[in-house]
RNA sequence: GGCGGGGUAGCCAAGUGGUAAGGCAGGGCUCUGCAAAAGCCUCAUCCGUCGGUUCGAUUCCGACCCUCGCCUCCA
């Protein structure tokens, strides 16, 4: 079955083939974080979003080579450093490991290549001297390197290819800091920042001078240098379509005169609790705070994987509570998959898998494949209910889901061993029900409660349960 | 001002030229000593407003209202 994905460039759904000849290998390339401090949800909500376009790619037999850029030069991270009186790895440092982590608890896969900026200086600086070369870059009185939209225009070339611009209409000035003063042209972008005392240890000899690279030049750099001049996919939030995603292909495309990227995907941003995320209206979570009011990241994940990407999405605590007991109405048909199954191996049950893919293959509706889920499990736990399905049933039954949670990547939920001591008192509760003493049972079972446990009664016994 | 999204049940959210997936909440039921947990069933005569096209529109066209985002910090 084709995959059909929204294209920035052509704004419209389009069917993806990948440039391999084979049509096996995809290169994907992803904009990382900019390790200044800890990812937010909104950033959250886009790494997730790239796991599950790679994920997908995957199930559907595409061998992908996935990289993420982890920018860790950027003005923010200099004044930081300056401020901290540290050394730009020691800053940056903690934050990428922070990430790493987040990432995984996340369920994201990790990206087959990480790349840093500040380990790319050589291929910045020769991606610089070929824009040089080419005439499409120049050296301005301050003596950082700009990249001119007009030269890069003027030989053929096309500025505004993911979206309509028009420089006469926009409000120039609005937000157009005014220090940037020795650029030719205001649509003008540094490709190489002079080195100011500012920048204190944080800079690079270089053709042009000491300095460092501009904001959009090391993805250019990065991205070809490990997948090409020209590669498959390149994701990002909506908000890098400009200026980041223009200026990458500006940069890229006015160097090697070959086209950059085939497929442009943007995740749309996300609200939370109805406003714009920002740190003065307190909802501005970090999946550390999420963690730390008692929820897990595959509930996060959950969360954020359950609107369509391309449509803004309104995180909201109340949400993330519905998450939870979503995800558990799942967790519930697995586990009783799996008692009944055992270890049994089995073919996959396709009605689910069809139904899944169909839905992810039309731009990744992920709404329709949670739709597919969840009449599975209603129909799994009918089934279940009326003891229909048997040992082959449940096992090919567990097969299928085990092949889509492939691509939703939510795992099963740790399952929490009681302590012996409360073990012990569930012992006790049967023993006073049978005796029909239930002043005492219910005493237990409030002290469970109080602890934190649910005492589940079924025909088949009872089994303690973490809230 | 330019450009681009979106308005579907109490909340969230798919979708289609032929009469509305799914989740949460609510209601009913099963189970139970009573509960809880879990499960099943149920829950939009209707898709922002007004016109038009059509045998038929929530879906296509037009106008309008509301709302959100981008326009050189930003996932």
């Amino acid at each position: 079955m084709a995959l059909n994905l929204f294209n920035t460039v052509s704004r419209s759904v389009q069917t993806f083939a990948p440039l391999d000849p084979n049509g096996r290998n995809v290169g994907m390339y992803c904009c990382g974080p900019t390790v200044y401090d800890y990812a937010h949800i909104g950033n959250w909500r886009t790494f997730v979003f790239a796991d599950l376009v790679r994920r997908h790619l995957e199930f559907k037999g595409f061998q992908v080579n996935h990289v993420m850029n982890i920018t860790d030069v950027e003005d923010k991270i200099i004044k930081r450093v300056r401020e901290q009186k540290t050394t730009l790895r020691g800053f940056t440092g903690p934050y990428e490991t922070a990430f790493l982590e987040d990432l995984r608890a996340l369920g994201c896969q990790e990206p087959h290549q990480k790349p840093r900026a500040t380990e790319y200086i050589p291929q910045i600086i020769a991606l610089i001297e070929k824009l040089i070369t080419r005439g499409v870059a120049y050296r301005a009185p301050d003596g950082s390197v700009y990249f001119s939209i007009d030269k890069y225009r003027g030989c053929g070339c096309q500025y505004g290819q993911l979206l309509k611009l028009n420089f006469d209409e926009m409000r120039a000035g609005e937000r157009v800091k005014s220090d940037e003063y020795a650029k030719e042209s205001i649509a003008d972008f540094a490709l190489w920042k002079t080195r100011v005392p500012e920048d204190g240890e944080v800079f690079w000899p270089s053709p042009f001078g000491e300095g460092r690279p501009g904001w959009h030049i090391e993805c250019s750099a990065m991205s070809t240098a490990l997948l090409g001049n020209t590669f498959d996919l390149h994701l990002g939030g909506e908000d890098l379509i400009f200026p980041h995603h223009e200026d990458e292909i500006a940069q890229s495309e006015g160097a090697t005169g070959q086209p950059f990227v085939k497929f442009w995907l943007h995740g749309a941003h996300l609200l939370v609790e109805g406003k714009k995320m920002s740190k003065s209206l307190g909802n501005y979570f970090t999946l550390r705070d999420l963690q730390a009011k008692g929820y897990t990241g595959r509930e996060v994940r959950y969360l954020l994987l359950k609107a369509h990407y391309r449509e803004t999405f309104n995180f909201t605590m109340d949400g993330l509570a519905e998450a939870k007991t979503a995800l558990a109405r799942i967790d519930e048909c697995v586990a009783k998959l799996r008692e009944l199954a055992g270890g049994t191996a089995a073919v996959p049950d396709v009605e689910l898998v069809t139904a899944f893919q169909t839905a992810l293959d039309e731009d990744l509706n992920i709404s329709a494949a949670w739709g597919a889920v969840f009449e599975w499990v209603r129909k799994t736990n009918r089934a279940l209910a009326d003891n229909t399905l048997g040992v082959a049933g449940a096992a090919s039954a567990l097969a299928g889901w085990e092949k889509i949670n492939a691509v939703l990547g939510i795992g099963l939920a740790a399952e929490a061993e009681a302590p012996a001591e409360l073990q012990a008192l569930l012992v006790e509760r049967q023993l006073a029900r049978k005796n029909k003493d239930f002043k005492r049972s219910d005493e237990i079972r409030d002290q469970l409660k109080a602890q934190g446990w649910v005492i589940e009664d079924s025909p088949k016994g009872q089994r303690l349960k973490k809230v």
